[in-house]
DNA sequence: GGTCGAAACGGACCGCGGTCCGCTTCTATT
DNA sequence: AATAGAAGCGGACCGCGGTCCGTTTCGACC
């Protein structure tokens, strides 16, 4: 075998073409997006922006969900990369519990950030999974890091869960707790699960 | 002042006809849930189901999602009851640390009977304010009870968040997670809130 | 019972997400 | 360069959630 065999790639390596009007509509969109708000992007206009028919959207990204999710995982990378390599306290070099504690208030921030971005790329599962359970594998590295015991994929779900969009707009529009004390709450749960 | 005043109503009591056709759309609605499934219920279907024109569902529940809400809110209000006044160890009369546990279980459950109703209902505040917060409130009172000191609605919110649909959709579906692990972790969960 | 304003009604209508299928474009092969 | 057929394309079309507004019904008051 030689290097011009290709190398157990994808079965289908996407065409030419093909990729272009992905980086096309995946453009227009985050484009469409910054500008007129997540709520006033529609299919069609994605699609005429980007220059192709409302098909090749659907067959690219499968639904609008999937279209954002795409567009939501451009920061999202972003900021994983930051948590793997990027500088302390987030990233490495930091003592354990500062880092945990510095990966929530910005995992805090993010959401709230992109909170209608999130919302709209819907339930997770539409989103890779790969991402998903990003922040799960980083937080149980962490607790394990601390010394915790015990059923780590769950402790760090419960770590999570409390930052989950869901529960934080229940928390900010609803009840209207400032993040002051949003973070002080998560970060006193975080004491309780790991000391003792 | 007499008996036949009206006392303190809302300032425009439910014409007649408008509290029939609630009614007709509640039952309807209910009616559709349970023989064919959430996800096949139209507003249209609802709305010749029960007799009335669309717009009159649109007027009554605002959206599809104050619709669900509603029906699902009938078995909410039940559940509501057991806890407050049902029998031990979820109602009243059993220790309160006997009583959270079997709350989390018993929410736990409920959420995933009802998992597609409560997607189909949306976010909360859609759903009624009272009907939400009941939780959280319930939540408090008991670790109050249990002498947990701290901010008992951030802890109440910590301590519901895994429960959230979105959580459990997550472990159940996507992570295959067992139910008697789930609840394992959150019971560990509390043990580690409430003891230290 | 008759009158009148307000509230409720209902179905035509709209926009958007999503599908479908006949046509076009790419690329591997010779 | 020619070819063939697979992969991709696009826009007409559909169903559903949601709105709008002319018409009907209610019930308070005379």
């Amino acid at each position: 075998m030689t290097h011009l065999l290709p190398l157990a790639d994808d079965p289908a390596p996407e065409r030419a073409d093909a990729a272009r009007n992905r980086q096309a509509i995946l453009a227009a969109a985050l484009h469409l997006v910054e500008t007129r708000g997540v709520a006033c992007v529609t299919m069609d206009t994605v699609a005429s922006e980007a220059g192709v028919g409302k098909g090749t959207l659907f067959r690219r990204f499968e639904s609008r969900e999937g279209l954002m999710a795409a567009v939501l995982n451009e920061s999202e990378t972003a900021w994983q990369a930051s948590v793997i390599s990027g500088p302390p306290p987030l990233g490495p070099g930091a003592p354990a519990m500062e880092r945990l504690h510095a990966f929530g208030h910005s995992r805090l921030r993010a959401n709230l950030v992109h909170a209608d971005l999130i919302a709209a790329a819907g339930a997770p599962g539409t989103r890779s999974v790969a991402a998903l359970s990003f922040a799960n594998m980083h937080v149980r590295y962490l607790l394990g890091e601390l010394g915790v015991t015990g059923d780590l994929l769950m402790l760090a779900t419960a770590v999570l869960a409390p930052l989950e969009m869901i529960v934080l707009e229940q928390q900010v529009n609803r009840e209207q707790i400032s993040l002051e004390r949003i973070e002080a709450g998560w970060d006193d749960l975080v004491r309780r699960i790991v000391g003792c």
